[in-house]
DNA sequence: CGCGTTTGACCTGCGC
DNA sequence: GCGCAGGTCAAACGCG
């Protein structure tokens, strides 16, 4: 089995944290501390290479974070057990996969993380430019990696941002890896961090950007439900410009830049783990340099990403076809509606995890954590941003959004009677889910 | 017509 | 320097 640049590389590089698992999620925790008053101030006080890098979803991940139902202190573990209880009724591979922590984290639906590049860490001018995202992450042109280490149990992984980058061996692994210490903080959640924003931009892009790697959970399992790739959109608009078989696995990798405005740098690339179908990896390149869009306008032109259900008659006939054709389709289906799943970021009922990574990948530059408060530090750097605008400004556009993702994620979700199973309530409703795929996400929900 | 995907070719970085 | 692999381009085509 190739783990190579498999995001099982990347758990299995963090001190074997997930033990034997499969399912790298079991034991990931939420990356913000909750309490670390994300509420506060967008930072962009340092180089932070996403300062502008608003992905909804993530976005989502850090307001609902920082929202009032994590205020608390003890908010994290809050969420752990709304989690948990929400999830109660769904049954999944990552439950399953949680069985095997020890600690009471072991159900935790959200999780998410914090991953440093290890060749992020190599080293970087630190810039005093406006970033939000590691406005906590301090990279020191000559300081060897000075990890972060936290009371949380957060399993770091620092991994290469490419494939290639994948070196086990040069992971921060253990060192940064606290895992089972504590519970539903990151480990950086006390250190300040900051990173310098890369280098040669635009001229040796690949080497040099920063990168940010989620990993979710297919919202659809290709291999259960052939045409149910439901691919949740997020507000931003993807187009795909191309695609590559990646060597060593059996799913295509798919590359998407944001359509959502001209002249926008963003770029995702999502692939299937290759360790575990279910799980989808999704990098994210360079920043958006416009807001995220106010209507669900993101969706529009994506509608053929939408399985069809031709496609999926098609698919299930030919089932037998050839690995790769199969898993490109779906691939491509799934990551051209962004493969975000609110299921996975927003910490939804259902039994899903998502994992954020910071890559920073430039060989001259070298990330130090200086201090644990790394999760503040991430946080901030995926509040929602407007780069020209205040944030009033920003939370004023928000309100244009159809629906708040927030409000529906968290209003419903966690309030009071908040674990009820109506549709109404449910996160998923936020995204489109469009065609067919509506009740076939519901099923596959149920399947989760 | 506008937007999307598909897909082969090309470019680039990296390891040997 | 060469080959491999990842990343990008762009023409062709489909869909609403």
């Amino acid at each position: 089995m190739d783990y190579q640049g498999d995001l099982t590389d990347i758990l299995r590089a963090s001190g074997g944290a997930l033990g034997q698992s499969d399912v790298p999620v079991s034991n990931w925790e939420f990356p913000f501390d909750p309490s670390s008053g994300m509420g506060e101030s967008r930072g962009n006080l340092f180089g932070d290479p996403f300062c502008n890098m608003r992905d909804p979803l993530l976005h989502e991940l850090n307001v609902a974070a920082g929202s009032s139902y994590f205020s608390s202190q003890n908010s994290a573990d809050h969420m752990l057990s709304a989690a948990t209880s929400v999830d109660r009724d769904h049954t999944s591979s990552f439950v399953g996969a949680n069985r095997a922590t020890t600690s009471s984290t072991s159900n935790i639906l959200a999780h998410h993380k914090v991953f440093e590049d290890h060749e992020m860490q190599k080293a970087a001018t630190p810039l005093p430019a406006p970033c939000n995202i590691f406005s906590r992450i301090q990279i020191s042109p000559t300081n060897q990696t000075k990890l972060p280490v936290s009371p949380c149990n957060s399993p770091v992984i620092a991994t290469g941002s490419s494939p290639r980058g994948f070196k086990p061996s040069a992971m921060v692994s253990s060192d940064i890896i606290n895992v089972n210490n504590s519970k539903g903080c990151l480990m950086e959640s006390t250190g300040q961090v900051q990173i310098s924003s890369p280098r040669n931009m635009g001229i040796k892009r690949r080497k040099s950007q920063a990168k940010k790697v989620v990993c979710i959970p297919a919202p659809a399992a290709a291999n259960s439900r052939p045409g149910g790739e439901v691919v949740p959109s997020d507000l931003w608009a993807w187009r795909k410009y191309g695609q590559k078989p990646i060597k060593g696995s059996p799913y295509p990798r798919g590359y998407y830049r944001c359509s959502s405005s001209k002249g926008c740098s963003a770029r995702k690339q999502v692939e299937r783990s290759r360790t575990d179908p279910n799980m989808l990896v999704i990098t994210y390149t360079s920043e958006h340099n416009h807001p995220w869009p106010t209507q669900r306008n993101a969706l529009a032109g994506s509608t053929r990403s939408q399985p069809l259900k031709s496609t999926a008659v098609s698919k299930n006939s030919t089932g037998s076809q050839s690995q790769k054709a199969g898993n490109t389709k779906e691939e491509q289906k799934e990551s051209s509606n962004d493969t975000l799943s609110p299921t996975n970021i927003a910490g939804g009922r259902s039994t899903v995890s998502a994992s954020v990574k910071e890559e920073f990948d430039d060989n001259d530059k070298q990330m130090e954590m200086e201090d644990n408060d790394f999760s503040e530090g991430f946080s901030h750097s995926y509040k929602p941003s407007m780069p020209d605008q205040s944030d009033q400004d920003f939370f004023a556009e928000l309100g244009e959004i159809d629906a708040d993702p927030l409000e529906l994620l968290f209003t419903h979700e966690f309030n009071g009677d908040e674990q009820k199973e109506s549709k109404d309530l449910d996160p998923f409703s936020i995204f489109d889910w469009s065609g067919d795929t509506n009740t076939s996400f519901g099923e596959a929900k149920k399947g989760l």
